[in-house]
RNA sequence: CGGGACGUAGCUCAGCCUGGUCAGAGCGUCGCCUUUGGGUGGCGAAGGCCGGUGGUUCGAAUCCACCCGUCCCGACCA
């Protein structure tokens, strides 16, 4: 197939937009593959398209294998599922009427309508299914950005599979698991499987696929030596033990005037900031004040606080830290605190340097179980360097964008939908449900954020928008289009850029595009037939009798 | 939802502080010429309710208020 840059809908730009951040936007808007309608919203022109498409065959390629079955539900979706489920009210949901004001939702997943279908599934002897389809998401988040990494609206495969016991999705999630990894190495990305935070979910298994990015919303944290990935929330990095000052019998006030952050506080004591400890007073939901505790150069981890205290939280106020301590922040401490502490791990062993609970003091020789009482946990977030919990090696931090999610749901949706089906035993039971997701759209900006120079993509042959780019310069015309039907012939999409311009600017659009091969006719095939074949990859060069293409790779 | 920034031509932006030759530039687009292996050079042209509404003023892109939109940081995120 022979695609002509004359005519095809590819507006190029020279520049970025100027509100674009994330390499993925800039290349992507450039390169003419997708455009903005609104905040959140955006089309997929011809090439975009083209490469999305790509992406979704790959998936549905790997979800055939494990024996998925492709359908299709609507968007639009009677609100009465959704208010079955007590999904209803929550505020990302699209809400809307009909005439007569019968409410309906655009789903920001499928789980109710599928299993609303799971419902006529009546016999364990029809079990296991898993049904995917590749259909329109929408969601109203409050803070749409980089271009397709965050949206409003964007098309997912998502998959669900019933199965009618907890080890039938075992085997079902592990599948999916398998096939996600397939897929995501077939379009060329780095990518970790790490377990992900269920949040208020809780207790289900679930896994997030991370690709490391310049961009993106989580955060990666992942072992030199290639045995630990974790998302940052989950992380459980080893920090570096802290070079104690020699310990006292008890604890002993320090004057410290105007210091209230822990850089100045080592640099005032001469001491290791590892060495000291830090005071957050937090308010949970139900009122109460509690003291976090971590070492000096550790920052604390909210998730894992939030977890430990089992509620929401935010900060205290001056008034309410005042009220509690007599003192300000800057100055707090555990020791002498009236109420629940709690502590960090790295605080059981060894004295730090606390808070003395009076403006301009510290207190030296700290130590817990013996100066306060606090209940340890893991609430200190991993940083660069820490080491790995399983090998000691070195950990790194990176930004990560989130492929795919595949999670064990249960009985979740089953039970408040009425999915059930009768088992061998004769008694009536719910579906056991797992859902699977993965957004094209997100794929394609990773695939870019991974595979990019300063002249623009440099695509994956597998997800390429063509595979090839023939640039047709000034009176080489006749050569060109035969090139292109020689790669056509043997197979390959073929861009033809027989546009009417500059070698230069074909040159940059070619770069820019990231076709994986750019075949060159021009002067210099004109006296000895041949074209220059290029890697956009590498920048490897050849020239190749035209009746030579589409014979090597 | 809190904090910040921005909104002038298709794109990138200047002009605004200090109201009155302020409707501007570059790129792109169109026509002609030039020529053609990395965004060429020349000549000419088209293109803007200066985000919207109200106000101040003799006069508003410029000052003020409100609204809308977009982006960034945070919160949130099946």
């Amino acid at each position: 197939m022979i695609a002509r840059a004359s005519q095809l809908f590819l507006p190029t730009l020279r520049d970025a937009p100027a509100d674009a951040e994330a390499v993925s936007h800039k290349l992507l808007v450039r390169g003419g593959f997708i455009r903005q309608v609104s905040a959140g919203l955006w089309t997929f022109l011809p090439l975009g398209w083209r490469v999305h498409r790509k992406i979704e065959q790959i998936v549905r390629e790997e979800m055939d294998a494990i024996g998925a079955q492709e359908m299709l539900a609507p968007v639009l979706t009677p609100a009465e599922l959704w208010q079955r489920t007590e999904r209803f009210d929550a505020p990302e949901v699209f809400k809307l009427e009909d005439r007569s004001g019968r409410p309906f939702v655009l789903p920001l997943s499928h789980e109710e309508t599928l299993t609303f279908h799971a419902a006529e599934l009546q016999s364990y002897r029809q079990l296991p299914q898993s049904w995917y389809h590749f259909q329109t998401k929408d969601r109203d988040e409050p803070r749409p950005k980089a271009g397709l990494l965050r949206v409003r609206e964007f098309i997912m495969k998502d998959s669900y599979s019933f199965d009618r016991d907890e080890a039938g999705l075992d085997v079902s999630y592990r599948r999916h698991g398998e096939a996600y990894a397939r897929i995501f190495a077939r379009c060329g990305l780095e990518f970790y499987r790490v377990q992900a935070e269920s949040g208020l979910m809780g207790g289900s298994e679930s896994e997030d696929f991370l690709a490391p990015a310049g961009a993106g919303e989580n955060v990666l944290v992942t072992c030199v030596n290639g045995d630990y990935a974790a998302d940052m929330d989950a992380a459980s990095g080893v920090p570096r033990p802290p070079e104690f000052p020699p310990p006292l019998a008890a604890p002993q006030e320090v004057e410290t005037p105007g210091v209230t952050t822990i850089e100045a506080l080592a640099e005032f004591l001469g001491i290791d900031p590892a060495a000291t400890s830090k005071a957050m007073p937090v308010v949970t939901s139900d009122g109460t004040l509690v003291l976090a505790l971590v070492r000096g150069d550790d920052r604390l981890s909210e998730d894992k606080l939030m977890g430990e205290l089992e509620s929401d939280f935010r900060p205290a106020t001056d008034e309410e830290i005042r009220a509690a301590f007599g003192a300000s922040g800057g100055s707090l401490g555990p020791v002498g605190f009236k109420g629940r502490v709690i502590a960090d791990e790295t605080l059981r062993e060894g004295q730090f340097v606390a808070g003395a609970n009076r403006d301009g003091w510290h207190l030296r020789g700290v130590q817990a179980g013996r100066d306060y009482e606090p209940e340890f946990a893991d609430i200190r977030a991993t940083k660069e360097d820490d080491a790995c919990p399983r090998c000691g090696g070195r950990l790194h931090v990176q930004t990560a964008i989130e492929l795919g999610h595949i999670f064990k749901l249960g009985t979740r949706y089953s039970v408040p939908l009425g999915a059930t089906f009768l088992d061998e035993d004769g008694r009536q039971k719910p579906l056991v449900m797992g859902s699977y997701g993965i957004g094209p759209g997100r794929v394609m900006a990773a695939v870019v954020e991974q595979h990019h120079d300063e002249h623009g993509i440099a695509w994956p042959a597998s997800v390429a928008p063509y595979d090839a780019h023939v640039v047709a310069l000034p009176g080489a015309e006749e050569i060109a289009l035969r090139a292109a039907e020689a790669l056509s012939a043997a197979g390959k999409d073929v861009l033809l850029d027989d546009r009417d311009l500059r070698a230069g600017e074909k040159f940059a659009d070619a770069d820019l595009i990231g076709c994986p091969v750019r075949v060159t006719a021009g002067r210099k095939s004109l006296e000895d037939g041949k074209v220059d074949v290029r890697e956009r990859a590498t920048g490897a060069e050849t020239r190749l009798d035209v009746a030579d293409l589409g014979k090597e790779p």
